[in-house]
This record gives structure tokens, sequence and C-alpha cells, in this order.
DNA sequence: TATTTATAACTAACCGGATAGTTAGTTATT
DNA sequence: AATAACTAACTATCCGGTTAGTTATAAATA
């Protein structure tokens, strides 16, 4: 029973897991081998090191993610509630991100700029057309949505982190990102 | 020219730029020594080994804040100003923070929950003084406040990092969130 | 259909440099 | 003379990456 893609799954897999707790520095190649049930040659062979293992491993669940939350710039109390869920439901994307952020070895700058600046258009034109304004710009807008969004999810060294299983904290949480967005949408004139 | 006193504080100098830029795991101890110019043993003489002296280092630096950033429960926004001015002067420390977050071996735990604990507390009777009912519980607002004010210090993966010299862009940043602070705490009668 | 052949999938053992931590000894200071 | 401050050299282990070779599989050939 051979399946050299069934084995890359497996590896990506426990990388996942293996970087997302020890981060690029701290996680062990032969450690991956062992839980993936293969031979370190093979991680060589597929991933060239484990750098590129590394960022294949992000660049995966990040594509993932801009297909599991779409961005809503006339609804954005709703759309920081959506990636509220994403953060609660995938902490280890979440730190696998800051593990990239801290050790920031080959940014990969560019597209996430680009993805960015995408947004920001899209909440200018929004505020135009709803004749909106409010005291913030759009940068700051999204920042504090994405902060906030993500802050329960356990990389925020100062915010508590929530218990995923807590389903009324978790909705309570929620439900107070929505109403600070909203609050922060709404204008003041 | 022989100062005990002097070399332990220039490793506890150079360990600090080594961890913060490197984390536990990466940091190499052979480089703190080189760079501190002093032997590599004495960094072992004087702190136990590498995880004692991040630390320590680690211990160091979050007294000072405590010292240098005093807590108003009764002014929140202006809370948010300092911690916000103090996150932008020293992202090298919010940097160690996350490392220790994010690789968190013997977590320091009680102390920080002690402290935030406490806090909770003075924004209640805050509250119940000024007899102001915001929408939001004391620990979603502690949590909020300290997210927004360092989320643009380089470690949030998600916010742009600001550079700590445009004055400009800085003090735009600082008074938007102190608004979002006032939004949040003014209440909605 | 049976047999060879090519190659894809996989493995065990190894390598050398890096690295945390140690030892045994030297130099300065009081 | 005693001891505090410091050093050079060493060690054992870890760890990313490689090598040289074996096994399964499927196509090609007879």
């Amino acid at each position: 029973m051979r399946d050299a893609e069934a084995t890359k799954e497996r590896i990506l897999e426990t990388a996942m897991k293996e970087f997302s707790s020890y981060g690029i520095a701290g996680a062990r190649v032969d450690r991956i081998a062992k839980q993936a049930k293969c031979n370190k040659n093979l991680i060589y062979i597929y991933f060239e090191n484990k750098e590129t293992l590394f960022t294949t491993v992000l660049q995966k669940h990040l594509t993932r993610v801009y297909e599991e939350i779409t961005f809503t710039p006339e609804d954005l109390p709703g759309f920081a509630a959506k990636v509220f869920d994403w953060a609660m439901a995938h902490p280890d994307i979440l730190r696998l991100m800051e593990w990239n952020k801290l050790e920031n070895k080959t940014e990969s700058f560019t597209e996430r700029a680009a993805a960015q600046d995408k947004k920001i258009k899209m909440i200018k034109n929004a505020q135009n057309v709803d004749l909106k304004k409010t005291t913030f710009t759009p940068e700051f807008l999204l920042s504090a949505i994405m902060t906030l969004a993500t802050a329960w999810a356990g990389i925020n060294p100062f915010a508590m982190s929530l218990d995923s299983d807590d389903q009324k904290k978790l909705s309570q949480t929620r439900t107070a990102i929505v109403e600070a967005i909203k609050l922060m949408t709404q204008g003041t004139e």
C-alpha cells in the first residue's frame, strides 16, 4: 500500500502540529517523521527542507482561510463575528501565523499586504455608498477588527484565552465584539 | 577592571536582544557570550541555564513595565494611550512576551492573572462610582484595551506595524485608540 | 499469462557542524 | 593568601540534511 500523496498529506498534518506547538526553530524534523510514520528522508524529498515545509504548511492553511471567511465591507460587525468564530475554531493556524511573524524569515509580505489593501479599498467604497462617516480610517478599522476578533484565541499575551468549549462565554464574547465594532462603525454625526 | 555586576548587566542586555529577535529555541548562548564580550561559562555561573536567563530577562522588563504604566480605572482611554505609547517605544519587550506566550514553558500564570484580576476589580469599582453602565464586562474591556493598544507594535500578524518614527501617524493612531475606548466606555442609556 | 524492466516509494545508517552545558585552570583584587 | 572574576578548551548530544541501497508497483515484453 504505497501512496505518495497520502504520506505527503500525513507529513503536512503532523508538521502542522509540530510547527504550531514549537515554531520553526523549535520544531524537530525527526519528531515529525516519527509521528507521521514515515522515513525522515521523505520529508526532504517531498519538501526541500524544514523552512519550505513550514511555508508550505502555512500557505496551505492560509488559502483555506481566505476561502472560509468572506469579507463583507457593508457588514463589518458580522465579519468580525465570522473571524472570531474562525479564530476560536483554529487556534493552531493563529499560532502558525504568529510564529511566522516573530521568526520573520522570507516574508510573504506582498500577497498579504495586497489582500489587506483590497479590503481597505472595499471599506472605503462601502463607506461612500452608505454615506457613513466614522471617525476611524478604514486602515484602523480593519486592524481593530482583526485584532479584537482574534484576541481571545490564545496568541495574545494580554487577553485571557477563552475555553473553546464554553459555549456561553464564547457567544458572550462574540456579541461583545460585534457590539464594539458596531459602535466604531456607526458614525457620530 | 573586573566587575561582576557590570558583566551580569551586559549579559542581560545582550540576552534581551537575542531572545527578542530569536526566541528561546532560536537564541544562541554562544552568540550572547560573544556579543556581551564575556566568556560563555559566566552565563552559566550567573544564570543557571538558557531557560532561566530568559525568564530573568523577561521578569526584569515586566517589573519595569508595571512601574512605568500606572493603571487608571477612571480614565481607561487615557490608560490605553499610555499603553500604546509604551508599546510603540518597547516593541522588543512585546516580542519577548509573545515568545513566552508561544513557547509556554514554566508559565508564570499566577502573578499575571492576579495583576489582571486586580485591574478588573478596579474597573468594577470605578464603574459603580460613576454609575456608568457600559454594555461590556470589565474583563472584556481590559482585554480589548490591551489588545488594541498593542496591536500596532509589531507582534500582531494582522495589523500593519507602525513606523515608530512617523510621529504624525503615531498620534493619529493614538487618538483613534482613545476614541474607540471612549465609545466603549461611554455607555448607551 | 508469465517474466522482465523501469521507476516510484520508501528505508537504515550515516555525517558533520552546531550547541547547551562542563571542567580545570588562570588572573586580578582585597 | 584567599577568593572572586574570568577563560580556553572540551564533551556529549542533538539535529538538519545526505547517501546508498531496498522494496513495491505497474508498464513493457515475450
